[in-house]
RNA sequence: GGGCCGCUAGCUCAGUUGGCAGAGCAUCUGACUUUUAAUCAGAGGGUCGGGGGUUCAAUCCCCCCGCGGCUCACCA
């Protein structure tokens, strides 16, 4: 299929056949020898003749002078391009190139009239020749941004436009890649092992949620995308791996919105002979990491927020907290009052299940003051069926979750490795619940069988933390291709 | 899935109590040998998201649909 005709791409097309009708081959292989753009001005002015490449960003022209700011993704610099220095080849090439076009250029580095820091073009080459017309978008000398690409269905759909654009776009890629590398070197200096575990999974299962289904065509069955890590990498434990990471997409086939997105980046990770207490640590010394390797300081601000990362953050124990915010004993309620209250507060009046109401009302009456950094700790059990009771209060795990904001960055427990007890919950909620269709995981059961050591887990929302480091709004500012539908 | 808002030129956006569709930038032609949101003179560019309805006349009002945003619901 033919590129779309319009205006401007037709216009373009015609200039590529001038190009090549000139001998000029408009796509070379081959770039000439350059120095990014940062260097040339770190340089200064030089008589030496320089080279280096980049894409026309803004074309002035002056009769037999033309300016041109080209870029590269050090900086930008100002092309001084005179009919009298370039070879009557060089000087038509240039009638043909259009904002977008990425060339390579050489000459000597001085300062203009305006002072500015200026290559005096003696050689001109096009290195790419662009077809397709780019928003233009300047920048005053008051530094105001006139003409910004912000529409988000644009810029997530044409991600390429929002980079090539957009500071905070490229700042906000830049911070996920070190974010992630940073947990990576924090981890695997501290002796953790990074593993990849199945995607493609026959049984899904370590949390709560829809799976992506598939076919796998040769074994003619039924396949799931991984909703989450954690049953395979506690089966390392149990091998022996005692300090295991990974870090993925999982995918849920739920709703979306400004902090879900169908297919995201979590980091799991499992250390024995520790809890979940040694979860917090971790949890505390990997947003360090992870602030630092963002450039940011330990006081951030999200969503309007001034945020505090400074260890060590709050700990709100789940029942108590949820009685002194409802100012009512909630934990000791049966089912019927507590729907009714759920109804009430018009947080849904067909909620039935006791551990729903309690998540829902905890919701309601907590979460939303959580803005500085906390650990929600013990969980009432029949919210966390991987997670270790209280030895002291059955009712009650050693689980955590992790807020900032009021977003939830992490979940973890001291895991559950009484293989026995396991296998009740799990038969229990196959039973039960609409997510599991009956199914037992019985391969995780054998391991926990064989002998787990007691052991620490950490589930942290890769995304939701670049977020919280990036300022972002919406998880999709975070993921580079989020998922849209299908244009018509 | 519900509610609200949006969709107009390549980009950012105006606009019409319903009466030939507008601006800036970009593009094209011309002028200009130190400009920088370059400037000046001229020109072209639109199925006003799609379909249906009301009307002498719809980009505008009504209905359906599509896409997006915010929000609520859902979401261990």
């Amino acid at each position: 299929m033919a590129i779309e005709e319009n205006e401007f791409i037709a216009n373009r097309l015609e200039k590529l056949t001038g190009i090549r009708e000139m001998g000029i081959a408009p796509y070379p292989a081959h770039t000439p020898d350059r120095l990014p753009i940062e260097v040339l001005r770190d340089t200064g002015e030089t008589e030496e003749v320089l080279g280096t490449s980049g894409r026309i960003m803004a074309k002035r022209k002056h009769g037999k002078t033309v300016f041109c700011d080209i870029n590269d993704p050090t900086g930008r610099i100002q092309l001084f391009i005179n009919k009298k220095n370039l070879d009557e080849a060089g000087w038509d090439l240039l009638g043909k190139l259009d904002l977008g076009d990425i060339i390579w250029v050489s000459g000597a580095l001085f300062v203009t009239r305006t002072g500015e820091l200026s290559v005096r073009v003696i050689t001109l080459i096009l290195l790419a020749k662009a077809v397709r017309p780019m928003p233009v978008v300047k920048t005053d000398a008051d530094g105001e941004v006139h003409d910004a690409v912000s529409d988000p269905d644009f810029i997530y759909r044409h991600r390429c436009i929002d980079l090539m654009l957009n500071e905070d776009s490229r700042k906000r890629l830049a911070s996920r890649s070190r974010i992630i590398s940073a947990i990576r070197n924090y981890l695997d200096s501290d002796g953790f092992l990074e593993v990849e575990t199945p995607v493609l999974q026959q049984i899904y299962g370590g949390a709560a949620a829809d799976p992506f289904v598939s076919h796998y065509n040769s074994m003619d069955e039924e396949c799931y995308l991984r909703i989450a890590t954690e049953l395979y990498l506690k089966r390392l434990v149990a091998g022996g791996i005692h300090q295991v990471y990974e870090i993925g997409k999982d995918f849920r086939n739920e709703g979306v919105d400004r902090t879900h997105s169908p297919e995201f980046t979590q980091l799991e990770l499992y250390e024995a002979w520790t809890d979940y207490n040694g979860m917090m640590r971790r949890f505390e010394e990997i947003v360090q990491a992870a602030a630092k390797a963002a450039g940011t300081g330990l006081v951030i601000n999200f969503g309007g927020h001034e945020i505090d990362l400074a260890p060590p953050f709050k700990r709100v124990p789940f029942v108590p907290a949820l009685h002194e915010k409802s100012g009512e004993n909630l934990f000791e309620w049966d089912v019927e009052k507590l729907s009714a209250l759920a109804a009430k507060l018009g947080l849904g009046d067909d909620i039935k299940e006791r551990p729903a109401l309690l998540d829902k009302l905890f919701d309601h009456y907590v979460t939303p003051g959580l803005i500085q950094p906390s650990f929600v700790v013990d969980y009432p059990v029949e919210l966390s069926p991987l997670a270790k009771q209280k030895a002291d209060d059955p009712r009650i795990t050693e689980r955590f979750e992790a807020f900032i904001a009021g977003l939830e960055l992490a979940n973890a427990f001291s895991e559950q490795n009484d293989p026995v007890y396991q296998r009740e919950v799990l038969e229990k909620q196959a039973g039960s619940s609409r997510h599991r269709k009956g199914v037992v995981d019985t391969e995780f059961l054998y391991a926990l069988e064989v002998g787990m050591p007691p052991s620490g887990g950490l589930g942290i929302g890769i995304d939701r933390l670049v977020m919280v480091l990036t300022d972002a709004s919406s998880i999709r500012d975070t993921i580079l291709f989020p998922h849209l539908r299908r244009e018509q």
